[in-house]
DNA sequence: TCTGGGGTCCTAGGACCC
DNA sequence: TCTGGGGTCCTAGGACCC
């Protein structure tokens, strides 16, 4: 059977999805249409373009740059905060649309996803067709519109539907690799990066097709053992599978703070808060962490971060504060801290307990029961009704 | 009024074991 | 009297993605 994916890929996301819920409360205009973005809160230091309209794009406005920077671009560019929540509700409606003709896609992240055709084919027959008719019904039964690229694998649908935005279908099938792919510079190549285009440049490689017929010792130095892999990208081979089962590797939450900060007590403030999100996350996945990482990014933007792997692995609100807060102490040095953040690693589903004497199982299990009963108050009365008043009464 | 947050994967070095 | 080498686990950091 010919592989046949497709990658839908929402057309500037949050910003779309926020101009819908702001026309569905009676808002005017069509954000979509100005020169607009979704941006954070620069009171509290998280001012960066998340998402921009079409007409902001014009005027060279960059996802993630700052907004202060965004404005030297359009003085009165319109700044709309997230919502998150509508993000998600928005995302589940799209997956849903997709999945009444396909139980064959793959979510890469909330407003993309992979959908294998060739499994589908013989019941809707040429894709080009299907994929029009796709993004027509998206756009008229939800609101916003979609690009869908069509290839012979994951890796050039994701650069078809990154060709010419937005409310297009694009195809990248072998045969057009060279025609359609290779002529585009090298950073637009899916997994070459900032840093790795530089020095790409820095050799002389500037498009894609000059990477794909290089000879591998030229890049053996950048790339190491990646480079045979690199340069298969460049051609476009990639037999990788949809990965239709996503399962978290690893659960955190990172905060920056309003202020650099350097009182060690507040650290430990922010890290019972961080405890209590991650740990209420891992309980809901029903899983247990083995290791406790705790992440520090300095006034410099310079991150650090240092990890520990635990005896026993837990999903105990407590136990997970007072792990990451023996793993601050120990490597933090007194600097200005500007974001400070908690990762849960190593899950596992069940606790694998080797039988240690020091240990007392039936209180471990109290604490796990307790910690579920506040998660389940927490989601009826808000967050942050008992929990922590509850631990700053626990003991050490 | 400068630079978010949530992820994954890879590398390299050290410890430890045989 | 001159210090192997493979395997595995842990840790820290970097690159990349949306």
């Amino acid at each position: 059977m010919e592989k046949i994916i497709f990658h839908i890929d929402v057309n500037n996301a949050f910003l779309s999805w926020t101009a819908i819920d702001l026309l569905n409360k009676g808002y005017k205009e069509d954000i979509r249409n100005i020169v607009s973005v979704i941006g954070g809160d620069e009171k509290t230091r998280n001012g960066i373009v998340l998402s921009k309209s079409t007409p902001a794009k014009k005027y060279g406005i960059k996802t993630a740059e700052t907004l202060y920077s965004a404005r030297k671009k359009y003085k009165d560019v319109k700044v709309f905060p997230a919502d998150h929540k509508y993000y998600s509700i928005m995302s589940k409606k799209l997956f849903k649309l997709l999945s009444n003709y396909s139980p064959d896609i793959e979510v890469a992240s909330i407003d993309e996803c992979y959908l294998d055709y060739g499994k589908i084919k013989n019941l809707y027959g040429d894709e080009l067709k299907f994929a029009y008719m796709l993004k027509d019904k998206i756009r008229s039964d939800l609101g916003f519109t979609v690009n869908i690229g069509i290839a012979n694998n994951k890796l050039c649908a994701k650069m078809a539907s990154d060709f010419e935005k937005p409310d297009k279908v694009h195809t990248l099938y072998t045969s057009e690799i060279k025609d359609k792919m290779w002529p585009l510079p090298i950073e637009d190549l899916f997994g070459i990066g900032r840093s790795s285009a530089q020095r790409l440049k820095e050799i002389g490689i500037n498009t894609i097709g000059e990477l794909a017929n290089i000879n591998i010792n030229k890049i053996e130095k950048i790339f190491k053992n990646q480079s045979k892999h690199v340069i298969e990208i460049a051609n476009g081979i990639d037999d990788s599978e949809l990965e239709l089962f996503w399962e978290a590797k690893g659960i955190s939450n990172e905060i920056t703070l309003p202020k650099d900060e350097r009182n060690i007590e507040v650290l430990n403030e922010k890290l019972l808060m961080l405890s209590e999100m991650v740990s209420k996350r891992l309980r809901k996945e029903g899983k247990y962490a083995n290791t406790i990482c705790v992440i520090l990014k300095d006034n410099n933007f310079i991150r650090k971060s240092h990890q520990r792997s635990l005896k026993n692995p837990t999903n105990i609100t407590n136990e997970i504060y007072i792990t990451s807060k023996e793993i601050l102490r120990e490597f933090y040095k007194g600097e200005g801290i500007r974001l400070i953040g908690l990762r849960l690693d190593n899950l596992s589903i069940k606790e694998n307990y080797q039988i240690n004497l020091f240990e007392n199982i039936e209180e471990k299990n109290k604490d796990e029961k307790i910690d579920r009963i506040i998660d389940e108050i927490n989601d009826k009365l808000g967050n942050n009704t008992i929990t922590k008043a509850s631990l700053k009464n626990s003991k050490k």
